[in-house]
DNA sequence: AAATCCCTTACGGAAATCTGTAAGGGATTC
DNA sequence: GAATCCCTTACAGATTTCCGTAAGGGATTT
Protein backbone atom coordinates (compact mmCIF):
# COMPACT_ATOMS: atom_id res chain seq x y z
CA UNK A 1 0.00 0.00 0.00
CA UNK A 2 1.13 3.73 -0.22
CA UNK A 3 3.61 4.86 2.30
CA UNK A 4 3.59 8.56 1.96
CA UNK A 5 0.30 10.13 1.66
CA UNK A 6 -0.73 13.91 1.41
CA UNK A 7 -4.16 14.93 2.31
CA UNK A 8 -5.17 18.54 1.57
CA UNK A 9 -8.92 18.87 3.00
CA UNK A 10 -9.54 22.21 4.95
CA UNK A 11 -12.46 20.91 7.20
CA UNK A 12 -10.89 19.82 10.16
CA UNK A 13 -13.70 17.03 10.92
CA UNK A 14 -13.19 15.34 7.44
CA UNK A 15 -9.91 15.87 7.52
CA UNK A 16 -10.13 13.63 11.37
CA UNK A 17 -12.29 11.42 10.27
CA UNK A 18 -10.04 10.56 6.64
CA UNK A 19 -6.51 10.69 8.68
CA UNK A 20 -8.33 7.92 11.78
CA UNK A 21 -9.60 5.69 9.29
CA UNK A 22 -6.53 5.38 6.92
CA UNK A 23 -4.25 4.58 10.03
CA UNK A 24 -6.91 2.08 11.10
CA UNK A 25 -7.19 0.56 7.63
CA UNK A 26 -3.77 0.51 6.03
CA UNK A 27 -1.12 1.45 8.95
CA UNK A 28 0.23 4.04 6.84
CA UNK A 29 3.22 5.02 8.42
CA UNK A 30 3.52 8.90 7.02
CA UNK A 31 0.24 10.40 6.38
CA UNK A 32 0.24 13.89 6.29
CA UNK A 33 -2.43 15.94 6.67
CA UNK A 34 -3.02 20.07 5.61
CA UNK A 35 -5.53 22.78 5.90
CA UNK A 36 -4.69 25.07 3.42
CA UNK A 37 -3.62 24.08 -0.74
CA UNK A 38 -0.43 26.37 -0.21
CA UNK A 39 1.11 24.73 2.57
CA UNK A 40 0.02 21.20 1.26
CA UNK A 41 2.19 22.14 -2.21
CA UNK A 42 4.89 23.55 0.09
CA UNK A 43 5.07 19.84 1.86
CA UNK A 44 4.85 17.93 -1.92
CA UNK A 45 7.63 20.42 -2.98
CA UNK A 46 10.51 19.67 -0.32
CA UNK A 47 9.66 16.46 -0.03
CA UNK A 48 10.01 16.05 -3.78
CA UNK A 49 13.23 18.11 -3.54
CA UNK A 50 14.68 15.79 -0.99
CA UNK A 51 14.16 13.04 -3.17
CA UNK A 52 11.19 11.75 -0.90
CA UNK A 53 8.53 12.12 -2.97
CA UNK A 54 5.03 11.81 -1.54
CA UNK A 55 3.49 8.50 -3.49
CA UNK A 56 -0.25 9.73 -3.49
CA UNK A 57 -2.29 12.91 -2.89
CA UNK A 58 -5.79 12.96 -1.39
CA UNK A 59 -6.99 16.51 -1.93
CA UNK A 60 -10.66 18.20 -1.89
CA UNK A 61 -11.78 20.40 -4.63
CA UNK A 62 -13.20 23.66 -2.35
CA UNK A 63 -11.66 25.27 0.17
CA UNK A 64 -12.55 28.18 2.08
CA UNK A 65 -11.11 31.24 1.97
CA UNK A 66 -9.05 32.70 5.08
CA UNK A 67 -7.60 35.73 6.46
CA UNK A 68 -4.29 33.63 5.54
CA UNK A 69 -3.07 34.89 1.80
CA UNK A 70 -3.00 31.79 -0.41
CA UNK A 71 -1.85 31.80 -3.73
CA UNK A 72 -3.47 28.14 -4.51
CA UNK A 73 -7.40 28.91 -3.64
CA UNK A 74 -8.77 25.35 -4.78
CA UNK A 75 -7.86 22.01 -5.03
CA UNK A 76 -8.08 22.13 -8.95
CA UNK A 77 -4.60 24.68 -9.06
CA UNK A 78 -3.13 22.28 -6.48
CA UNK A 79 -3.39 19.19 -8.73
CA UNK A 80 -2.01 21.52 -11.57
CA UNK A 81 0.98 22.80 -9.52
CA UNK A 82 1.53 19.07 -8.44
CA UNK A 83 1.01 17.49 -11.41
CA UNK A 84 3.62 20.11 -13.36
CA UNK A 85 6.41 18.78 -11.07
CA UNK A 86 5.37 15.14 -10.73
CA UNK A 87 3.62 13.22 -13.59
CA UNK A 88 3.90 10.27 -11.54
CA UNK A 89 2.25 10.66 -8.28
CA UNK A 90 -0.94 9.37 -7.68
CA UNK A 91 -4.18 11.42 -7.16
CA UNK A 92 -7.16 11.17 -5.48
CA UNK A 93 -9.86 13.71 -5.14
CA UNK A 94 -12.78 13.68 -2.35
CA UNK A 95 -15.10 16.00 -2.83
CA UNK A 96 -19.47 16.60 -2.93
CA UNK A 97 -19.01 17.97 -6.36
CA UNK A 98 -21.72 15.05 -7.72
CA UNK A 99 -21.09 16.74 -11.63
CA UNK A 100 -19.67 14.70 -14.20
CA UNK A 101 -19.37 17.50 -16.27
CA UNK A 102 -17.09 19.30 -13.99
CA UNK A 103 -15.66 15.47 -12.76
CA UNK A 104 -14.56 14.48 -16.20
CA UNK A 105 -11.49 17.13 -17.08
CA UNK A 106 -10.03 16.00 -14.03
CA UNK A 107 -9.29 13.14 -15.50
CA UNK A 108 -8.81 14.32 -18.94
CA UNK A 109 -6.76 17.41 -18.57
CA UNK A 110 -4.96 16.68 -14.94
CA UNK A 111 -4.58 13.10 -15.35
CA UNK A 112 -5.91 12.25 -11.88
CA UNK A 113 -6.82 8.63 -10.77
CA UNK A 114 -9.51 8.58 -8.53
CA UNK A 115 -12.36 10.36 -7.61
CA UNK A 116 -14.68 9.99 -4.73
CA UNK A 117 -17.67 12.06 -3.72
CA UNK A 118 -18.27 12.82 0.00
CA UNK A 119 -21.26 10.88 0.72
CA UNK A 120 -22.85 8.22 3.21
CA UNK A 121 -20.32 5.45 2.33
CA UNK A 122 -17.17 7.89 1.54
CA UNK A 123 -15.37 6.71 3.26
CA UNK A 124 -15.32 3.30 2.16
CA UNK A 125 -15.19 3.97 -1.74
CA UNK A 126 -11.66 6.13 -0.60
CA UNK A 127 -10.56 2.88 0.72
CA UNK A 128 -11.48 1.20 -2.23
CA UNK A 129 -10.29 4.33 -4.37
CA UNK A 130 -6.60 3.74 -2.94
CA UNK A 131 -6.81 -0.25 -3.09
CA UNK A 132 -7.77 0.08 -7.52
CA UNK A 133 -4.76 3.23 -7.55
CA UNK A 134 -2.49 1.05 -6.05
CA UNK A 135 -2.95 -1.36 -8.79
CA UNK A 136 -2.65 1.84 -11.29
CA UNK A 137 -6.52 1.68 -12.26
CA UNK A 138 -8.68 4.61 -11.86
CA UNK A 139 -11.53 4.86 -9.64
CA UNK A 140 -14.93 6.87 -9.75
CA UNK A 141 -17.75 6.62 -6.81
CA UNK A 142 -20.13 4.19 -8.34
CA UNK A 143 -23.08 7.03 -7.72
CA UNK A 144 -21.42 9.29 -10.95
CA UNK A 145 -22.15 8.33 -14.06
CA UNK A 146 -19.88 9.90 -16.29
CA UNK A 147 -20.95 9.06 -19.63
CA UNK A 148 -23.94 11.64 -18.99
CA UNK A 149 -21.53 14.12 -19.65
CA UNK A 150 -21.94 13.36 -22.93
CA UNK A 151 -25.07 14.33 -23.18
CA UNK A 152 -24.48 17.76 -21.78
CA UNK A 153 -25.21 20.77 -24.00
CA UNK A 154 -21.82 22.27 -25.15
CA UNK A 155 -21.33 26.14 -24.44
CA UNK A 156 -18.31 27.91 -25.94
CA UNK A 157 -16.23 30.29 -23.97
CA UNK A 158 -18.38 32.76 -26.34
CA UNK A 159 -21.71 31.41 -25.18
CA UNK A 160 -20.58 31.59 -21.68
CA UNK A 161 -18.80 35.25 -21.69
CA UNK A 162 -22.74 36.55 -23.30
CA UNK A 163 -24.68 34.85 -20.67
CA UNK A 164 -22.22 36.43 -18.26
CA UNK A 165 -22.84 39.73 -20.04
CA UNK A 166 -26.53 39.48 -19.07
CA UNK A 167 -26.56 37.89 -15.99
CA UNK A 168 -24.57 41.30 -15.37
CA UNK A 169 -27.40 43.23 -16.36
CA UNK A 170 -26.43 44.42 -19.78
CA UNK A 171 -28.84 44.29 -23.03
CA UNK A 172 -28.06 43.15 -25.95
CA UNK A 173 -27.05 45.93 -27.64
CA UNK A 174 -24.87 47.27 -24.65
CA UNK A 175 -22.75 43.34 -25.34
CA UNK A 176 -22.85 44.19 -29.04
CA UNK A 177 -21.19 47.66 -28.34
CA UNK A 178 -18.77 45.73 -25.61
CA UNK A 179 -17.17 43.04 -28.23
CA UNK A 180 -17.10 45.86 -31.25
CA UNK A 181 -15.03 47.69 -28.94
CA UNK A 182 -12.98 44.74 -27.63
CA UNK A 183 -13.01 43.58 -31.36
CA UNK A 184 -14.13 40.26 -30.53
CA UNK A 185 -16.33 38.90 -33.46
CA UNK A 186 -19.09 38.11 -34.39
CA UNK A 187 -20.21 40.96 -32.14
CA UNK A 188 -23.84 42.23 -33.85
CA UNK A 189 -26.76 42.19 -32.08
CA UNK A 190 -28.32 40.26 -34.22
CA UNK A 191 -26.28 37.44 -33.78
CA UNK A 192 -26.46 37.58 -30.40
CA UNK A 193 -30.29 36.86 -30.07
CA UNK A 194 -29.70 34.06 -32.59
CA UNK A 195 -27.01 32.57 -29.56
CA UNK A 196 -29.55 32.89 -27.43
CA UNK A 197 -32.75 31.43 -28.75
CA UNK A 198 -30.74 28.62 -29.72
CA UNK A 199 -29.82 28.12 -25.68
CA UNK A 200 -33.68 28.67 -24.98
CA UNK A 201 -34.07 25.67 -27.41
CA UNK A 202 -31.13 23.24 -26.27
CA UNK A 203 -31.62 24.51 -22.26
CA UNK A 204 -35.48 24.32 -22.44
CA UNK A 205 -36.13 28.31 -21.16
CA UNK A 206 -38.98 29.95 -21.94
CA UNK A 207 -36.90 33.20 -21.74
CA UNK A 208 -33.51 35.20 -20.89
CA UNK A 209 -34.88 34.86 -17.43
CA UNK A 210 -35.09 31.51 -17.04
CA UNK A 211 -32.22 30.31 -18.57
CA UNK A 212 -29.77 32.68 -16.46
CA UNK A 213 -31.34 31.00 -13.33
CA UNK A 214 -30.97 27.49 -14.86
CA UNK A 215 -27.65 28.09 -15.70
CA UNK A 216 -26.67 29.88 -12.40
CA UNK A 217 -28.13 27.22 -10.62
CA UNK A 218 -26.31 24.23 -12.14
CA UNK A 219 -23.08 26.57 -12.03
CA UNK A 220 -22.10 26.88 -15.57
CA UNK A 221 -21.82 30.41 -15.26
CA UNK B 1 -20.90 17.08 30.14
CA UNK B 2 -23.14 15.26 27.95
CA UNK B 3 -24.00 11.76 28.72
CA UNK B 4 -26.25 10.55 25.29
CA UNK B 5 -25.57 12.51 22.30
CA UNK B 6 -27.39 12.10 18.84
CA UNK B 7 -25.60 12.95 15.80
CA UNK B 8 -26.79 13.22 12.44
CA UNK B 9 -24.53 13.52 9.47
CA UNK B 10 -24.60 12.20 6.15
CA UNK B 11 -20.63 12.28 5.27
CA UNK B 12 -18.95 9.23 6.24
CA UNK B 13 -15.79 10.73 6.88
CA UNK B 14 -17.30 14.00 8.53
CA UNK B 15 -19.16 11.59 11.05
CA UNK B 16 -16.41 9.86 11.74
CA UNK B 17 -14.03 12.61 12.38
CA UNK B 18 -16.85 14.01 15.18
CA UNK B 19 -17.12 10.20 16.28
CA UNK B 20 -13.89 10.11 17.19
CA UNK B 21 -12.90 13.66 18.71
CA UNK B 22 -15.87 13.28 21.37
CA UNK B 23 -14.99 10.18 22.18
CA UNK B 24 -11.27 11.30 22.61
CA UNK B 25 -11.76 14.66 24.47
CA UNK B 26 -14.89 13.92 26.59
CA UNK B 27 -15.38 10.49 26.51
CA UNK B 28 -18.77 10.28 26.15
CA UNK B 29 -20.82 7.04 27.46
CA UNK B 30 -23.05 7.20 24.72
CA UNK B 31 -22.60 8.87 21.17
CA UNK B 32 -24.79 7.57 18.62
CA UNK B 33 -23.75 8.23 14.79
CA UNK B 34 -26.82 7.93 11.89
CA UNK B 35 -26.51 9.34 8.47
CA UNK B 36 -30.33 9.25 7.72
CA UNK B 37 -32.14 12.22 9.02
CA UNK B 38 -35.30 9.75 9.65
CA UNK B 39 -33.45 7.25 11.51
CA UNK B 40 -31.70 9.62 13.55
CA UNK B 41 -35.50 11.38 14.56
CA UNK B 42 -36.47 7.10 15.04
CA UNK B 43 -33.50 6.88 17.28
CA UNK B 44 -34.83 9.93 18.97
CA UNK B 45 -38.26 9.08 19.52
CA UNK B 46 -37.61 5.48 20.94
CA UNK B 47 -35.27 6.69 23.40
CA UNK B 48 -37.67 9.21 24.21
CA UNK B 49 -40.12 7.05 24.35
CA UNK B 50 -38.37 4.81 27.18
CA UNK B 51 -37.72 8.10 29.27
CA UNK B 52 -33.94 7.94 28.31
CA UNK B 53 -34.06 10.74 26.03
CA UNK B 54 -30.92 12.09 24.78
CA UNK B 55 -29.91 15.15 25.84
CA UNK B 56 -27.50 16.93 22.83
CA UNK B 57 -28.38 16.43 19.48
CA UNK B 58 -25.53 17.48 16.90
CA UNK B 59 -26.74 18.10 13.04
CA UNK B 60 -26.00 19.05 9.61
CA UNK B 61 -28.64 20.87 8.02
CA UNK B 62 -28.24 19.52 4.04
CA UNK B 63 -28.43 15.60 3.84
CA UNK B 64 -27.66 13.85 0.26
CA UNK B 65 -30.72 12.57 -1.37
CA UNK B 66 -30.74 8.78 -1.69
CA UNK B 67 -32.53 5.29 -3.40
CA UNK B 68 -33.92 5.09 0.50
CA UNK B 69 -37.23 6.90 0.73
CA UNK B 70 -36.87 10.02 3.02
CA UNK B 71 -39.49 11.59 4.67
CA UNK B 72 -37.22 14.17 6.94
CA UNK B 73 -34.91 15.42 4.32
CA UNK B 74 -33.41 18.61 5.68
CA UNK B 75 -31.81 19.54 9.16
CA UNK B 76 -34.28 21.78 9.42
CA UNK B 77 -37.24 19.42 9.38
CA UNK B 78 -35.11 17.14 11.52
CA UNK B 79 -34.75 19.74 14.06
CA UNK B 80 -38.55 21.14 13.53
CA UNK B 81 -39.62 17.37 14.54
CA UNK B 82 -37.38 16.66 17.36
CA UNK B 83 -38.03 20.04 19.00
CA UNK B 84 -41.93 19.49 18.75
CA UNK B 85 -41.81 16.58 21.01
CA UNK B 86 -38.48 18.00 23.45
CA UNK B 87 -38.53 21.51 24.27
CA UNK B 88 -35.24 21.15 26.39
CA UNK B 89 -33.12 19.05 24.24
CA UNK B 90 -29.80 20.99 23.22
CA UNK B 91 -29.20 21.11 19.74
CA UNK B 92 -26.45 22.22 17.79
CA UNK B 93 -25.65 22.49 14.28
CA UNK B 94 -22.81 21.73 12.13
CA UNK B 95 -22.52 22.80 8.63
CA UNK B 96 -20.91 24.73 6.06
CA UNK B 97 -23.57 27.19 5.64
CA UNK B 98 -22.07 30.59 6.91
CA UNK B 99 -24.83 32.91 5.42
CA UNK B 100 -26.07 34.93 8.66
CA UNK B 101 -29.78 35.21 6.78
CA UNK B 102 -29.84 31.50 6.90
CA UNK B 103 -28.21 31.04 10.35
CA UNK B 104 -30.33 33.42 12.34
CA UNK B 105 -34.03 31.38 11.94
CA UNK B 106 -32.30 28.83 13.50
CA UNK B 107 -32.12 30.33 16.65
CA UNK B 108 -34.95 32.84 16.53
CA UNK B 109 -37.58 29.85 15.34
CA UNK B 110 -36.41 26.78 16.44
CA UNK B 111 -34.30 28.08 19.30
CA UNK B 112 -31.35 26.06 18.71
CA UNK B 113 -28.26 26.17 21.33
CA UNK B 114 -25.28 26.42 19.24
CA UNK B 115 -23.98 26.55 15.55
CA UNK B 116 -20.49 25.42 14.57
CA UNK B 117 -19.29 26.89 10.57
CA UNK B 118 -17.60 23.91 8.99
CA UNK B 119 -14.12 24.52 8.58
CA UNK B 120 -10.45 24.60 9.76
CA UNK B 121 -11.65 24.86 13.24
CA UNK B 122 -14.67 23.55 13.40
CA UNK B 123 -14.14 20.37 15.42
CA UNK B 124 -12.31 22.53 18.11
CA UNK B 125 -15.66 24.94 17.84
CA UNK B 126 -17.93 22.38 17.87
CA UNK B 127 -16.09 21.32 21.71
CA UNK B 128 -16.12 25.01 22.81
CA UNK B 129 -20.03 25.14 21.67
CA UNK B 130 -20.55 21.52 23.81
CA UNK B 131 -19.48 23.32 26.76
CA UNK B 132 -20.83 26.49 26.13
CA UNK B 133 -24.36 25.10 25.68
CA UNK B 134 -23.72 22.45 28.70
CA UNK B 135 -24.39 25.59 30.86
CA UNK B 136 -27.06 26.63 29.40
CA UNK B 137 -25.43 29.65 26.97
CA UNK B 138 -25.45 29.94 22.73
CA UNK B 139 -22.59 29.30 20.63
CA UNK B 140 -21.96 30.46 17.25
CA UNK B 141 -18.70 29.99 15.56
CA UNK B 142 -16.97 34.02 15.40
CA UNK B 143 -16.50 34.00 11.94
CA UNK B 144 -20.23 34.11 11.72
CA UNK B 145 -21.81 37.51 11.93
CA UNK B 146 -25.68 37.74 13.02
CA UNK B 147 -25.56 40.97 13.45
CA UNK B 148 -24.76 41.75 9.41
CA UNK B 149 -28.05 40.07 8.75
CA UNK B 150 -29.49 43.07 10.45
CA UNK B 151 -27.84 45.06 7.28
CA UNK B 152 -29.90 42.61 4.81
CA UNK B 153 -32.73 44.15 2.71
CA UNK B 154 -35.73 42.31 3.61
CA UNK B 155 -37.56 40.23 1.45
CA UNK B 156 -41.05 39.05 2.36
CA UNK B 157 -43.03 35.46 1.03
CA UNK B 158 -44.67 37.38 -1.49
CA UNK B 159 -41.36 39.06 -3.02
CA UNK B 160 -39.83 35.67 -2.81
CA UNK B 161 -42.65 33.86 -4.73
CA UNK B 162 -42.61 36.42 -7.42
CA UNK B 163 -39.25 36.16 -7.94
CA UNK B 164 -39.32 32.22 -8.02
CA UNK B 165 -41.78 32.90 -11.10
CA UNK B 166 -39.24 35.05 -12.85
CA UNK B 167 -36.63 32.49 -12.45
CA UNK B 168 -38.83 29.93 -13.66
CA UNK B 169 -39.22 32.13 -17.06
CA UNK B 170 -43.01 33.26 -16.38
CA UNK B 171 -44.24 36.63 -17.57
CA UNK B 172 -45.51 39.41 -15.31
CA UNK B 173 -48.68 38.82 -16.99
CA UNK B 174 -48.43 35.01 -16.50
CA UNK B 175 -47.70 36.29 -12.20
CA UNK B 176 -50.37 38.11 -12.55
CA UNK B 177 -53.16 35.34 -13.55
CA UNK B 178 -51.75 33.05 -11.36
CA UNK B 179 -52.07 35.02 -8.08
CA UNK B 180 -55.20 36.17 -9.39
CA UNK B 181 -56.51 32.47 -10.13
CA UNK B 182 -55.09 31.76 -6.25
CA UNK B 183 -56.50 34.30 -4.64
CA UNK B 184 -53.21 36.29 -4.01
CA UNK B 185 -53.35 39.76 -3.34
CA UNK B 186 -52.41 41.87 -4.53
CA UNK B 187 -51.89 40.44 -8.29
CA UNK B 188 -52.65 43.52 -10.77
CA UNK B 189 -49.49 43.33 -13.43
CA UNK B 190 -48.59 47.26 -12.44
CA UNK B 191 -48.09 46.11 -8.69
CA UNK B 192 -45.99 43.17 -9.51
CA UNK B 193 -44.09 45.91 -11.96
CA UNK B 194 -43.49 48.36 -9.01
CA UNK B 195 -42.68 45.19 -6.21
CA UNK B 196 -39.41 44.36 -8.79
CA UNK B 197 -38.61 48.21 -9.43
CA UNK B 198 -38.25 48.41 -5.98
CA UNK B 199 -35.83 45.22 -5.75
CA UNK B 200 -33.73 47.01 -8.25
CA UNK B 201 -32.97 49.89 -6.29
CA UNK B 202 -32.48 48.42 -2.99
CA UNK B 203 -30.08 45.34 -4.35
CA UNK B 204 -28.81 47.60 -7.27
CA UNK B 205 -29.65 45.69 -9.84
CA UNK B 206 -30.10 47.40 -13.23
CA UNK B 207 -33.01 45.03 -14.73
CA UNK B 208 -34.58 41.33 -14.34
CA UNK B 209 -31.61 39.73 -15.59
CA UNK B 210 -29.37 41.10 -12.99
CA UNK B 211 -31.58 40.75 -9.97
CA UNK B 212 -32.20 37.26 -10.68
CA UNK B 213 -28.68 36.68 -11.52
CA UNK B 214 -27.56 38.33 -7.65
CA UNK B 215 -30.27 36.98 -6.44
CA UNK B 216 -29.60 33.20 -7.34
CA UNK B 217 -26.18 33.77 -6.21
CA UNK B 218 -26.69 34.99 -3.13
CA UNK B 219 -28.99 31.67 -2.35
CA UNK B 220 -31.40 34.05 -1.67
CA UNK B 221 -34.33 32.64 -4.32
C1' DA C 1 -18.50 25.73 -61.59
C1' DA C 2 -22.75 24.94 -59.23
C1' DA C 3 -25.13 23.54 -55.27
C1' DT C 4 -25.29 23.22 -50.48
C1' DC C 5 -24.49 24.33 -45.80
C1' DC C 6 -23.52 27.29 -42.07
C1' DC C 7 -22.57 31.60 -39.94
C1' DT C 8 -23.24 36.52 -39.71
C1' DT C 9 -25.98 40.40 -40.21
C1' DA C 10 -30.11 43.40 -41.11
C1' DC C 11 -34.84 44.29 -40.55
C1' DG C 12 -39.60 44.17 -38.87
C1' DG C 13 -43.46 43.14 -35.98
C1' DA C 14 -45.56 41.31 -31.75
C1' DA C 15 -44.87 40.88 -26.99
C1' DA C 16 -42.64 42.07 -22.69
C1' DT C 17 -40.06 45.14 -19.78
C1' DC C 18 -39.15 49.50 -17.66
C1' DT C 19 -40.55 53.97 -15.97
C1' DG C 20 -43.42 57.77 -14.89
C1' DT C 21 -47.98 59.78 -13.88
C1' DA C 22 -52.26 59.60 -11.79
C1' DA C 23 -56.47 58.01 -9.45
C1' DG C 24 -58.76 55.56 -5.63
C1' DG C 25 -59.03 53.55 -0.98
C1' DG C 26 -57.75 52.30 3.70
C1' DA C 27 -55.21 53.57 7.85
C1' DT C 28 -53.15 56.99 10.69
C1' DT C 29 -52.33 61.69 12.28
C1' DC C 30 -53.55 66.22 13.45
C1' DG D 1 -63.52 65.88 9.69
C1' DA D 2 -59.40 67.07 7.00
C1' DA D 3 -54.83 66.13 5.80
C1' DT D 4 -51.42 62.83 5.10
C1' DC D 5 -49.26 58.58 4.04
C1' DC D 6 -48.96 54.21 1.91
C1' DC D 7 -50.51 50.58 -1.01
C1' DT D 8 -52.90 49.06 -5.10
C1' DT D 9 -54.18 49.63 -9.67
C1' DA D 10 -54.58 51.62 -14.45
C1' DC D 11 -52.50 53.56 -18.28
C1' DA D 12 -49.07 55.18 -21.62
C1' DG D 13 -44.76 55.68 -23.94
C1' DA D 14 -39.91 54.35 -24.68
C1' DT D 15 -36.97 50.59 -24.75
C1' DT D 16 -35.90 45.77 -25.01
C1' DT D 17 -36.81 41.08 -25.97
C1' DC D 18 -38.37 37.45 -28.91
C1' DC D 19 -38.86 35.32 -33.28
C1' DG D 20 -39.33 34.99 -38.16
C1' DT D 21 -37.67 36.23 -42.84
C1' DA D 22 -34.09 37.23 -45.85
C1' DA D 23 -29.64 38.59 -47.92
C1' DG D 24 -24.57 38.01 -48.27
C1' DG D 25 -20.22 35.46 -47.81
C1' DG D 26 -17.03 31.75 -46.83
C1' DA D 27 -16.25 26.73 -46.76
C1' DT D 28 -17.35 22.26 -48.33
C1' DT D 29 -19.54 18.99 -51.45
C1' DT D 30 -20.99 17.26 -55.77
Amino acid sequence: MFKKILLAEDFQDTNKGIVDALENRFQIENIQEELYCDKAFNRFKVAHAQGEPYDLLITDLSFKESHVERRLTSGKELIQAVRSIDPDIKIIVNSMIDNPIEINPLFTEFKINGYVCKGRNSLNELIMAMEEVRQNRTFVSPQINLNSANNVIEMDKYDIMILKDLADGLTKKEISKRLKKNKISPNSESTIDKKISRLFDEFGAKNTHHLIAKLIKQGRI
